[in-house]
DNA sequence: TAACATCAGTTTAATCCTAAACTGATAAAA
DNA sequence: TTTTATCAGTTTAGGATTAAACTGATGTTA
């Protein structure tokens, strides 16, 4: 009966030393990638969070605090103070309708994410240009599949 | 001629596409994942800084600091601050030998350690479990491939 | 209309992290 | 032996982020 059964216990962990080996993975990636994207940005006097903020106003128009903070998977309390930054560097402007606070980006706002965007982006993606085409939708296929 | 050629610039355009989605995808689970285990931590009122830290010294024994913010790829600056908060909460040592302040855990330190470990490293493997071994490989593999 | 609930945004205190300047000890070179 | 370089760790100032308490306006209901 036992010599039948499948080693469970030494499945699950061997399971367990790969998922652990994957998280340590992605960490590291995640981590290196936001500290080159920082050096990056350096040109444009702009940190990650900041560009992340002005790629979604600028893609999306007129947003309110609530929705970017969504969009951005941040509590409205962190949107508040990158906002003040952002506002004091005179890139994006809050209107208060209702009790509704609309940002948009101010023509500065605006040349900046025009200038910065696009090779920005272009910067971020290639830092996966060791994968081709097809590697990269396999991986894509099996990051989505975790979050089931 | 335009014909036979392949569309250069459409391809890199998907290309950079399929990365931006990429990277996307990796910053969500790292983040997620990433507070989730802050949640399951909290029975041992730790962080997943110090328990990543706790986990390094329980498995490799005595270690200088810079040691150690190697193996977490921190700052020694970083190490420093870390340490002191564990040394309060009487989980780590430090012993000073020569100019090198060497770390280990404490009888506390083990306990937490021989408690905590299994369990947490456990329970962030568990975040991996809708891939099932295999796909888990490949993922690895394509994880390998990024950092070339 | 007065009391209460809800909801957007703000504030506060805390944690984690970095870069850069600093301290102090060892080691090497003049 | 005096000077200089190097190296481990610390300190400091600042950025990003969170959770939780707070503010103030709007809406609902008794």
């Amino acid at each position: 009966m036992a010599e039948q059964s499948p080693p469970e216990t030494d499945r699950s962990g061997r399971d367990k030393r790969l998922g652990l080996l994957i998280w340590y993975r992605i960490s590291r990636i995640y981590n290196q990638s936001l500290k080159e994207t920082g050096r990056h940005l350096k040109q444009w006097s702009i940190s990650p969070a900041q560009f992340d903020a002005l790629a979604q106003i600028g893609a999306h128009g007129r947003l309110s605090q609530q929705q970017l903070a969504d969009k951005l998977f941040v509590t409205k309390g962190n949107i508040t103070q990158l906002l003040s930054k952002l506002e004091e560097s005179g890139l994006v402007k809050r209107e208060q309708q209702w009790k509704t606070k609309y940002i948009s980006l101010t023509e500065a706002g605006k040349e900046l994410f025009d200038g910065a965007v696009p090779e920005q982006e272009w910067f971020q993606a290639s830092q996966f240009d060791a994968l081709d085409r097809e590697e990269k939708k396999q991986l894509l296929a099996l990051l989505k599949k975790i979050q089931h």
